[in-house]
DNA sequence: GAGTGTGAAAACATTCACAGCT
DNA sequence: AGCTGTGAATGTTTTCACACTC
């Protein structure tokens, strides 16, 4: 019988955090404390140990977390260590950043193809890639089993782009355009828009002594 | 004596998205109810009366609400009628995809330089705007009482960046690069890691029947 | 002593369901 | 009839506090 926990979503956000934290500890630092990582966190130290207990028995009472132990099981709950293979559509200044952002191959993914229907950007190099016409996707997906559609065109295309996306059978998004794309079930799509980030900090501009979320 | 309303986080995170539903409604449109927002924003029409009723009473019960009312309020109150001043740091591929975009300047925030410390890039034009070196940063926050930086430099540099944004009396950061900048006391910092948002989907592609957080 | 793992409490967020206005 | 605004119910997340292990 398959064990099945559920990690509550909020968890899961923090996730990539904890690991990004094991990375910025001591190099040569073997174990580390719930009260050291929520320090770098910036989260409160019960809450560490909560999250991480979703993961299984982690630690070692009176002792701390061992981190070489703890970033394989965060990687391995993330699903970083299957390889999964992402295409960026839209090479323009974002798409290019996005294509040249090695945080991506460290953390387990591979960009596997960059489109673009613009005839000036088509067979251009960008980052160790050539640039291909959209015509090519359906056949880049199934070569590379492409797991993860990254969006990085202009708002007007982001819709149909998607649609493409999961006519390759593409089943998660994640999505650069300031437009908010249709749902499909089964089909993960998580949004990143810029100009809200700095709509929530002007938020917060005008009211110093509150605390804000995230 | 002045009232204080406070909006719980949770709801200003959404308050944005609000703001974009209604850039995606019907142009001639000229009210809209909750259940109509709701759709477009994917979320529980309860939530979105919940989440606009406190900013105010604003509908009209058997009717809904007026769209450019409604609209005026959200940008009143997410401060974006101030035209606070931005500037952004580190104009490579990243800084020059935010210096472009566009939505910036429909919402309500200014871009008023750009700095780099790449001599192949200083004196350079970018969207209109010469980049700048960093030791001309203090002149600029000062000149333009520059409220908002925008970091997008590679995640080393990040650090000292902040440390000389906040130097210059900037108190709201929006960090794009991958490290965890230090907090300091009365000064806003959202982060924004690109590869943390590929992971949390990366989760969730293991498990498509689990549903995601946002 | 130091630090985890976790019940129980508290805080926060969402949703239901309906009274009240147009 | 249609739709808002909001108490009350429910669900989720955070935090406290401490028994337990090394």
């Amino acid at each position: 019988m398959k064990e099945i926990k559920k990690i509550p979503p909020a968890t899961v956000k923090r996730l990539p955090l904890y690991l990004q934290c094991l990375d910025q500890v001591d190099q040569d630092a073997i174990g580390i404390s719930s009260k050291k990582l929520a320090e770098i966190a910036k989260v409160n130290d019960a809450q560490v140990r909560r999250d991480l207990s979703y993961l299984g028995t982690l630690g070692t009472r009176g002792v701390g977390y061992d981190v070489s132990t703890l970033r394989n099981q965060l990687q391995l709950e993330l699903g970083l260590v299957e390889g999964w293979s992402a295409v960026i559509v839209g090479v323009g200044n974002l798409g290019s950043a996005l294509a040249h952002y090695g945080g991506f191959k460290d953390k387990g993914f591979g960009v596997v193809g960059l489109f673009d229907d613009d005839s000036k950007k088509i067979n251009s190099q960008v980052a160790g890639l050539v640039v291909k016409p959209l015509s090519d996707l359906q056949d880049y997906c199934n070569k590379f089993n492409v797991a993860i559609g990254i969006i990085a065109t202009p708002g007007e295309f982001a819709q149909s782009v998607a649609d493409e996306l999961i006519n390759c059978g593409v089943r998660s998004i994640l999505n650069f355009a300031p437009v908010l794309l249709k749902n499909v079930k089964d089909v993960q799509i998580r949004s990143v828009d810029l100009s809200q980030e700095l709509q929530i900090l002007s938020y917060y501009l005008d009211r110093p002594i509150l605390k804000a979320v995230d």
